[in-house]
DNA sequence: CACATAAGTAGACGATTGTCCACATGGGTG
DNA sequence: CACCCATGTGGACAATCGTCTACTTATGTG
């Protein structure tokens, strides 16, 4: 797991120093406070160093949580695409709903899938998923932003393979983008629910899922709309 | 704005104080870090005041944060209710989406209004509101518990709006409140972009109109799917 | 082996912090 | 008037902070 040499000079007996302040900072500022409010001496402390060793991989904190969300943050996606590729889901769904308005059990197949990848995850990096969703919110520029360049990255793959396994017919490129990067902002509050509450896991799941159908099931209607009257009732 | 005694005992010549030291906090918090952070001479120091009256009004941050939640939330709450009451917004919309699929012109306008009323708020109180954000996602059990409570409260208010104003087929009352708090925490994340790209702000406007009507819509579609095939128009 | 370099340690500096105690003040009530 | 009490002030305390300079240790390369 922590085998990566992360920097082309970080080589030798010092591989865990780095990842040990990354995994402080991360388990300090997901139960105490925020990154930036950290305390230097306190983080080293807590990763077992002298506090001059702080110096020695990073040169203040957005610097520390930029290396840490980019760690991380490829980690999930590359986690995130690899099983979606997974064979279970490789025929392509006709379609999200049939004519009766009921949803296609293929679609909503990939849909629990991709709730549960995102869940699983969460489950697996508690600190590090509370750390960002709190940087994403927080009070430096730069880690704000550093954090929603990922978001946005996750619901451009999101977007890709959603056009990629399931055809829905009159969703538009420029709505799916949209859809995607509101699914996954929306995710945030439903992971965060997720960690908080693990009674409710189940229910916290089918909302997702709900949410999800919903937005595509509303776009489609709004799409509809849009046609000349040819659809739903018998306009002659 | 500050003529409000606030506590029983609270009378004389010291009103300001306490106001402003929330206002400081807000305003420190707000441009620097997260409120538990901030330091109690830093505060006191920006309202002006010698470090020990901080003792005076508040026993810690979370005290002096649960104040101004309580404050500012119950000011936005009851402004948005009052400004809901408009005549203009009087008359009860025969449903969101006509035969055709297509958008009823007086259901926009509400949506439109809405989204103005809690636009213009957080224009308003900018700093108050991004404190409100950064805590709720923040490191405080306390702070994140009130921020919350407020705004489901919020989201029941806008459910029973809808629930009073316009008339969607289908919409029951769990899906209504479920769709009512989706949609009040994708407003945190409208309401932040609102303030960060002032450039964007009518887009920012349109994006938010289209996931409500896109909520509501996906919402009758999924009930229309769960009652025997009869299908969309053609009723009796 | 010698050497350069990355990683970690030790100690000290001034600055800032939270908190406490003693004191000043000014309006309300007896 | 005398009194109380809420509010605000000032000084002092130990503790912690970030940062600096100087020193040690281990590793990979030639």
């Amino acid at each position: 797991m922590k085998q990566v040499p992360q920097r082309p000079g970080t080589i030798g007996r010092g591989i865990g120093g780095r990842q040990k302040l990354i995994d402080a900072a991360l388990e300090l500022a997901s139960t105490t406070r925020s990154l930036a409010s950290l305390g230097l001496r306190e983080v080293t402390r807590c990763a077992g160093l002298a506090p001059n060793s702080f110096y020695r991989h990073f040169k203040d904190f957005d610097d520390l949580g930029l290396a840490a969300v980019e760690m991380l943050g490829g980690e999930l996606r590359r986690g995130l695409r690899e099983r979606r590729r997974r064979p279970s889901q490789s025929r392509k769904a006709t379609g999200l709903l049939d004519s009766s308005n009921r949803l296609n059990p293929a679609a909503r197949e990939m849909i629990r899938s991709t709730v549960g990848l995102v869940l699983d995850f969460v489950d697996e990096h508690p600190t590090a998923y509370i750390v960002g969703i709190r940087e994403l919110h927080g009070s430096s520029p730069t880690m704000r932003k550093a954090v929603n360049h990922l978001l946005d990255a996750f619901a451009a793959d999101m977007a890709e393979d959603v056009r990629a396994l399931v055809d829905i017919p009159g969703l538009g490129t420029e709505a799916l983008n949209e859809i995607s990067r509101q699914m996954i902002r929306q995710m945030t509050f439903f992971s965060m629910d997720y960690l908080e509450q693990p009674g409710r896991r189940d229910a916290i799941r089918d909302e997702a899922e709900r949410f999800i159908v919903r937005m595509f099931a509303g776009e489609m209607a709004m799409a509809e709309a849009k046609k000349p009257a040819r659809k739903v009732a018998k306009r002659g």
